[in-house]
DNA sequence: TTGTAGGCGTTATCAC
DNA sequence: GTGATAACGCCTACAA
């Protein structure tokens, strides 16, 4: 079971080593009948190319990059703290892994980040908008691999999308608040912007939920936090002094102006939040919020990881390879 | 950027290849002087072993064995189906699984099928017997480095377990059953077996939650399927016909039963279930499943096979490192 | 206690 | 078109 190597379907062949590389990786060059010969050998021996020893030969060295906002949500941190926990294990595999950080919604500081890359495969995390989608051509033409992270740009050149998916996110956080509420009062939606792909998808999940199943509970308007703490809060405790609210999603981030806002509110509302930070973590304890739907951010750089990897090797991707699976977290599983 | 290699280190220290290669690798029989300098040469460059070279050099094949249980369960076939997935890739990278079926609660075959393990480590999923833990420490004191998978053996030797927290599935079932009957009929448990430490760990935290927090609603005695579908659909039919029931939590396989007993049962009663097979997302999408908690088998495979490698190269495996995320499905993503 | 000389499997550079 | 031959970075005899 010592594998068979390139000397071995070399032998077998009758052909040098070097015509066999040229087969393996077809670079051409190679008279059909050698090419025949060379995949006899190869089928005959059950070859299996080492990938170790490949990248030892080449120096290859996996530069990765990951394009996110600056910021200080607690997703954020999640996400630099999954990155950093695994940089050990993954510099001893050759792959460096480098952090390039924007402001939120700053399109032109985006587009500048994506310009000053240097690497060969990307996971960018980014506002949708034309110049972003030029810019993500360019890259992908200049032989870099790219792929969207947690936010999606589908109509961009992205060869994959690693995340959740927001609108089966929103219909299922549509679903429980239906169900818990089963009757009373006007349900309360807080965005960060309903510009952004993912907020607006996993709004439009939760309403047609809502409309489907639940139309006796009366929707308000959505609302848009700027994924601001301070903000989200202001609005909040209007809306609630507007009228007594019976459910609140929150949509983005801000969840710090969301438990201040409730700790001030007379009645408590079923409160259906995303991303498991310590601050969400502490309201679910305390009986704040109800749930807390988070995508796991381990698992998704992990996931992004992997997938840049397969990119620069060149291996399928299978569709749903990118698909991050929600996680839910209510008081009895924190 | 191109790192540090052992020959810098060797160069800056002074001393010869080989032994730079005792300090890093904490051979021995090098003077307490030579250390340090080797070691300041390290510090100096910023010297990363290159892995790949390491294994090439030893000619390392990480070789990986799951032992998990035979028979035709949704559950088992995902879990097959993710291994295979990832094997081509494996196989490129040096590392070999071998996976071994075993009849479930068969103590003495899977005590057989351990011992005849030949192997690097191994991923176990099996019953809880003091013949197991023997085994199980035989094997690690082989050299064999131990997991247990989706079951734990906590008193036994072994490394890391990879799976959910049951006691926390079942908490968050409970939650789930109280709130979506908000108040009426009974509820039925039905387990695979009790002597199962997974169904039982998920049956005590369920019934925690419903009596810490709905104990108005009462509860039935636990049953026991045998994980077979004709078993649960007789039993459940039985409880149904005794009496109106509010809610079932069904705690292990044998979700085709299920279904079949709901397909006859006059009252739809809330129906939470576990693993997302074809027959539970079909149910689901039919409206007899509420909800269905799952453990992401790629996930749970993936991390398995992470650890494993990480336990042969001696890494540090932090405490949570097995602990899988629990997903939910409701018929709104599926 | 320390150093030298291969060799691991692949790729790249030359000649032929 | 094709085939030697020398790297790549590390480990491991074996020699000193």
């Amino acid at each position: 079971m010592g594998n068979a190597t390139v000397h071995d379907v070399a032998r077998i062949a009758q052909v040098g080593l070097a015509t066999v590389d040229r087969v393996l990786n077809n670079r051409g060059n190679v008279s059909a009948k050698t090419v025949a010969k060379v995949q006899a050998a190869v089928a005959q021996t059950g070859y299996v190319r080492n990938l170790a020893a490949a990248n030892l030969a080449r120096q290859r060295v996996y530069r990765l990059c990951f394009v996110i906002p600056a910021g200080e949500t607690g997703f954020i941190a999640s996400l630099l703290h999954a990155i950093e926990a695994q940089r050990a294990a993954l510099i001893e595999d050759q792959v460096l892994v480098h952090i390039v950080q924007t402001r939120a919604f700053d399109v032109a500081g985006q587009v500048a980040a994506l310009r000053g890359l240097d690497c060969d495969a990307v996971a960018i995390m980014v506002s949708e908008a034309p110049d972003i989608q030029d810019e993500v051509a360019r890259l992908r033409s200049a032989g870099v691999h790219v792929l969207t992270f947690v936010a999606d740009l589908p109509r961009s050149d992205r060869e994959a999308y690693v995340g959740i998916d927001n609108v089966a996110a929103g219909r299922l956080a549509g679903d429980f608040m239906g169900r818990f509420l089963h009757g009373a009062g006007p349900v309360l939606m807080v965005a960060g912007s309903l510009a952004a792909r993912d907020h607006n998808e996993r709004m439009m999940g939760f309403r047609q939920v809502m409309q489907e199943r639940f139309a006796s509970l009366p929707l308000l308007p959505a609302m848009e936090g700027a994924d601001d703490a301070a903000t989200v809060e202001r609005l909040v405790l209007e809306a609630a002094q507007a009228q007594a609210l019976g459910g609140i999603y929150a949509i983005g981030a801000g969840n710090r102006g969301l438990v201040a806002a409730l700790r001030n509110m007379a009645q408590r509302p079923v409160t259906i939040v995303h991303e498991l930070t310590p601050t969400s973590r502490n309201a679910l304890r305390d009986g704040l919020f109800d749930l807390v739907l988070d995508q796991d951010c381990t698992a998704a750089t992990a996931t992004a990881i992997k997938i840049m990897r397969d990119l620069i090797e060149g291996r399928e991707i299978p569709a749903e390879a990118g698909k991050i699976r929600l996680n839910i977290h209510s008081r009895e599983n924190i």
